[in-house]
DNA sequence: CGCCCATATTTACCACCAGTACGAAAGGTC
DNA sequence: GACCTTTCGTACTGGTGGTAAATATGGGCG
């Protein structure tokens, strides 16, 4: 009897092996299992693929309250939330390639991005209604910040310009100080 | 002898009324032709988004220079640029989110973020030498730009919430004013 | 000990779609 | 009219997600 466990484990074991093109039967094959027992462990491939970025969305959590601390900044704890993504996702290249395989037209990216959009929109609504903006509109920043973070993300991925911590300034520049704000227009 | 302005707007036609899943046989059928013809035409799958991309981008440019006015200021240009960009899309649904059904681990991806980005990474490098900042920071600048685009259009098709306007606010709040600069903190 | 039933697992399959080989037909040339 | 070239359609392959039916495994009971 092998539970959601031990097939997680598999899944990223075969994906670091194979790729973010692991197709299910490796994961069966990297399970030590056959493909039914996956099916009808983890539901199916978009179950699995939810289950993965839970996974990395926890580790990318802790890496963020590892990074950062009550003394900074919002802006330096911005600052340390996107380079904690940055390095974790890089620790766990082929999951996150894997995990972002999902097209944008299907039911399960929406999903993920609102699951990942919550913690944001959390936030950034009380910052808002703070600052006198309608609270409503902190959909629109979460949607935005996990779509800037996830291409950067992957076209940093690609082709592996400049370190974390410089990508991670220029992203604080755009998200946080705004691209008017510090370009001076 | 059937040409690629056919096959395209065929396409077009196809992914209109199958949806973004439409198959390269009912784009075959929309074209009278059959599979092949389209593949000697076109080349793949990926091709043929790469052209369907280049005809939403033409779309969204013309849209975007009808919409701007050299007496705006930067940040007005901006809003009418986004404004621009969703209402086209929004035009077009179908046919953007079948472009954007290409998974972001494709090479197919990178390109296409690329030559999006191109345009924004002149723009900004230039904004950005100017206010004395690193020229190098305009692709991210640029990739966030686009991903953020990417994901607050495809959000908003699916749940249509608010105006387009409403939307570019916030984007252009996001995106040129900071979410910190907002928020004032 | 031997039989039988329930459960767990594998084998073997289907459906679907991108992409292509090969044969048929059409049209031009001598 | 016969031959050749070019163009197109039929029918296939390969590979992947997903599943149904056959099969092994193990435990209770006579």
């Amino acid at each position: 009897m092998v539970g959601r466990p031990q097939v997680l484990e598999a899944a990223v074991r075969a994906i670091d092996l194979h790729g973010p093109e692991a197709t299910m039967d490796d994961i069966a094959a990297a399970a030590h299992v056959t493909k039914p027992i996956v099916y009808r462990t983890m539901g199916d491939k978009a179950a699995l693929t939810e289950a993965l970025s839970e996974w990395l969305v926890s580790r990318i959590g802790t890496a963020t309250v590892a990074a950062m601390h009550a003394e900074q900044t919002p802006r330096q704890q911005f600052h340390a939330a996107v380079t904690a993504y940055l390095t974790t996702i890089a620790e766990h290249r082929n999951v996150f390639l894997f995990v972002n395989t999902v097209g944008p037209s299907t039911e399960l990216f929406h999903r993920l991005v609102d699951q990942s959009a919550a913690g944001l929109v959390a936030l950034f609504g009380d910052l808002r209604t703070r600052a006198g903006l309608p609270r409503s509109g902190a959909a629109t920043w979460g949607y935005g910040i996990i779509g800037a973070m996830q291409v950067v993300a992957t076209m940093w991925l690609h082709h592996a310009y400049g370190e974390a911590g410089e990508i991670a300034d220029d992203i604080t520049r755009l998200l946080w100080d705004g691209a008017g704000t510090t370009t001076g227009t």
